[in-house]
DNA sequence: GGATGTGAATGCATTCACAGCA
DNA sequence: TGCTGTGAATGCATTCACATCC
């Protein structure tokens, strides 16, 4: 009963369905929330909303719905919040310098080890506490403070050889807004937000 | 034979396929690409790109491949890039700012025609050339420039209120980087992307 | 009565496999 | 021979509809 395949789009809307639920603890009364509720919030369907958590247990109860707080926590396990994983930006170029001082990573469980740049102007320079370091001492420090995860803000022409070198010194997953396609080997994570690709798709679907 | 519904995910990939034959445009002599070169790019299949580009009509020749030149004009037309849409930004944040500065949005066909703020502090400072503006003159300016499309880098609190406004004023496209649900009504497209949800989701599917 | 949990049914998207053409 | 274009087959995801339980 527990090897179901789930849906990858599953998971996508559990941090939707969990940053939901912060919000509503903040701002509403009631302990509970209905799947009806819930969808209507994130424009969905009431049933994708039961089908997506019941693949992960019986969160709910019949006639009053989820517990905000319960749900919330269990969604956090699932998600692997409880686990703290440092992570590093690469580039410290305008998005780079704008990613270092989103204060969103550490609180949801990615504190920023470190900020890279390859512009000596740059290095030794601080970005709201974080000092730009030289991509020289990127390997050292990755092996040092056990880091997991970056984040790739560099321009189309680097993207491959700093994935490449990161991928060499054990990252796992990988946040890469460069404007090109990468590649990386089996076992590595990686996902793309190319900023132009998302404003021209805004376009072709407006009206 | 021209009425095929057309799969969403098919025009994120249509960017993908156009982002890449400019790349090739640069680097490569060759004038001409197969679906399986292009496909390997991308980490897709072959027949993918065939099906992606078949639903507008046949660019390819049999045995030879695809004309890049050629292609990227048809993608161009496809994905509107002909078109100017005059855009502006609301919040001159840490995000908005670097949005502000990222000058992939002009080259696409999205000059950024103002950047509004409702911090007293910022409005009149520049970033980039561009005068950060008083949100009080929201209206005003969408109405005068012709603004078609905005994107918005405001907190959480104040996401839905700006959409609404947006939407008031006749703003057909909204990118939202606000790490909130919002709602818009029918006839106006919304894309949301939610940087933390996207470096949870690298957490989630990692290993 | 009200809302969950879930097999069955449907709908959507990708891949297969091959005819057809340079 | 090489590679496109495309119906058919498959696979994946969502929605339906209802039994189930507080």
């Amino acid at each position: 009963m527990e090897n179901k395949r789930i849906p990858i789009p599953t998971f996508q809307r559990l941090s939707l369905y969990l940053r939901e639920l912060e919000h509503m603890q903040r701002k509403e009364r009631v302990k509970t929330v209905s799947s009806s509720k819930l969808a209507a919030a994130l424009s969905l369907t009431d049933s994708q909303v039961r089908k997506d958590l019941a693949y992960f247990g019986q969160f709910g109860h019949r006639g009053l719905g989820y517990n905000i707080v319960k749900l919330s926590e269990s969604l956090k396990k699932i998600l692997g919040r409880n686990i703290i994983r440092s992570t590093i930006i690469i580039g410290a170029g305008n998005l780079g310098s704008a990613l270092a001082s989103y204060s969103e990573f550490s609180h949801r469980g990615f504190p920023i080890e470190g900020v890279f740049d390859v512009d000596k102007k740059k290095i030794g320079k601080k970005i709201n506490g974080l000092v730009i370091r030289d991509m020289d001492t990127l390997e050292k420090v990755i092996a040092k403070k056990n880091i997991t995860m970056a984040i790739i803000a560099v321009n189309a022409i680097h993207a491959q050889s700093v994935v490449d070198r990161l991928v060499e010194s054990g990252i796992k997953g990988i946040l890469s807004f460069a404007p090109i396609a990468v590649t990386v080997p089996e076992g590595v994570f990686l996902r793309t937000v190319d900023i132009s690709v998302e404003i021209e798709q805004v376009a072709v679907h407006m009206e």
